[in-house]
DNA sequence: CATGAATGAGCATTCATTCAT
DNA sequence: TATGAATGAATGCTCATTCAT
């Protein structure tokens, strides 16, 4: 990928996540990534599908990481586990443009389709991972769709409140933590 | 307070939380609740103003039932159970104001400060019922400020995209759902 | 008609007429009225809504005239001949809004159907003002829509370029030069 | 001539036609003419440049077409009823054209210069017409620059609206009314 | 108390033009 | 000779805010 679509696309993420979609201006963000306002729109229909490419790229890599996870061997507690762990890291690496998503998410009462079926993906991922331990045995039985969205809650709020308030706790630590929350949670 | 006053609010509800906080406009919100565009800046200093009153009250309402709640009279478990089936409620009541606040808290990473406080205050509230069922023997020995988190992430998340894609199960199979994942998630 | 108005419309007028449609700015027009930017609209919705109110006044003021002359008492003949000099005056007096409207309305292949329409009422004034002159035995048996087009192509043309070329021949003359090539195109 | 520079003025013909001189993009002519934009420059100084070429290219066909029939043998009137016909026909011809070129000339009261003089040697070929024929006492003692430019707007303005409004009448048609309301015009 | 006409700073977007290759 | 990536000045339009009445 051309070495000034990825500095725009740099750019993009950090304003639009310090401020948010609407207060975050094209100006700015030509001005961070050096390049002429023009050339954002030569790269980039407009302010909106800019923000798209940017959030599209992270979903593919949330998926990716999330699918490698889910379907790696070992039993369901273990990946349950393993992916828990990844989406700490997850969150904390792309803290900008995962806090930019799900704003833009949660803050309208309808939110962009194109993530709503991406998202709905992504928990078909982690319900399929419980219904696996379920059937295995490893799991109680729970309702798959309701502990998929309860369980990327929880990680996902516990963690960018971690961030947000820098607290003395270590990531690691956080990270068994909510292992730990999230295994229990499921445990026979 | 005054009948204007109340026309403005409800007017500013529906359309910042349909169209987020800076989509909507001023003019708008005037002609919803009848009133002279003026008039708004009789009441309000600024648009941001108007949003924060709105805001802050629904917090007020919030905290209000946490506290209730919490401070009540029974096991750290038995509460913990009505306060996730009173968030479900709560969210899916003020679905509309709560999304709005939620967007503008998680869609940047510099959120206004007086939600911050006001969501750490919250948490406390979380936290202290967690340390109790702690304290008596109820719960494991958890960081009581990462399952405060936790927790919330668990019941709003889960709510919010139960409401999104109103799915079959109604509102009180989510809410035993999301009781008993809490409760095992904590329980010895 | 409110006072503000008033000076936009005349600016508006000027500066397009002077520049074109497109290479006239908000802003000039801004300047011109000495009026704020965002007072143009306030009271127009866009430039093309006040290209659109400019041109429909003079449209009206043009059929306001015309009809009234061409339903005066007298021969077809002395009503042709006090249409034509009317329409010299009235070219002469609007010349800023008239050469904006018709270029417009010549310089695109599918002219504007808020025109188109109205033109075609102004022809069938003409139009019947031939066709009566023509029962009453005054005029030769012509096409009267292709007569009626002709004529004002006539005037229209000769009076613009009379005025772009500021000759030495005073209004009055012209005006009875195409009195008088007119009568002679229609007599029997 | 270029085959390159034949595609360009071809494309730049339909577009600037079609959509005005403002309107039209260097973007789309280029594509159009499957050439790259920087090509365009290479041919041409600038789009005003590109402008030019086109248009005078029109303006030395009509010339052309108008100095070989007024300076054909036959009387006035003979040659002025051919030139009259030759201008319908050129107008529906060229309809594209020479919108675009009176469009831009009409519709601002700082034409282009380049226009202006062409224009005025136009009608001195038709005034020139027009004085042989009232030496040779074929026509009325008229003002010839007035008649010129009545003759020329009487065709255009009405040929125009003929294209415009298509209509049942056919193009000879169309063509005999006005060489009969011209020459009457004209006649002793 | 309440109004709404008026404002102007701010922003997304367009597009003619340049220039290194 | 030909290209197309890159530019940035220019422009239409929005909207929070003010203030005279």
């Amino acid at each position: 990928m051309n070495h000034k679509i990825k500095a725009i696309l740099k750019a993009a993420a950090t304003v639009m996540s310090q401020k948010g979609f609407e207060k975050a201006t094209m100006d700015e963000i030509a001005r961070m990534s050096k390049v002429a306002k023009g050339t954002l729109y030569y790269y980039f229909q407009n302010k909106e599908n800019l923000f798209l490419q940017l959030t599209l790229s992270i979903f593919d890599e949330l998926e990716r990481r999330t699918q490698e996870i889910v379907t790696a061997v070992g039993t369901a507690a273990e990946r349950m586990a393993r992916l828990i762990r990844d989406q700490v890291d997850f969150f904390s690496e792309y803290r900008e443009e995962v806090s930019l998503i799900l704003g833009d998410f949660v803050g309208s009462t309808l939110p962009r389709e194109s993530f709503r079926s991406r998202l709905q993906d992504y928990y078909s991922l982690i319900g399929r991972l419980i219904e696996e331990g379920i059937a295995a045995g490893e799991f109680r039985e729970v309702d798959s769709w309701t502990a998929a969205t309860a369980l990327f809650g929880m990680v996902s709020v516990a963690t960018f409140h971690w961030l947000l308030n820098s607290p003395g706790m270590d990531r690691k630590k956080l990270a068994e933590e909510l292992v730990n929350l999230a295994l229990h949670s499921l445990a026979r």
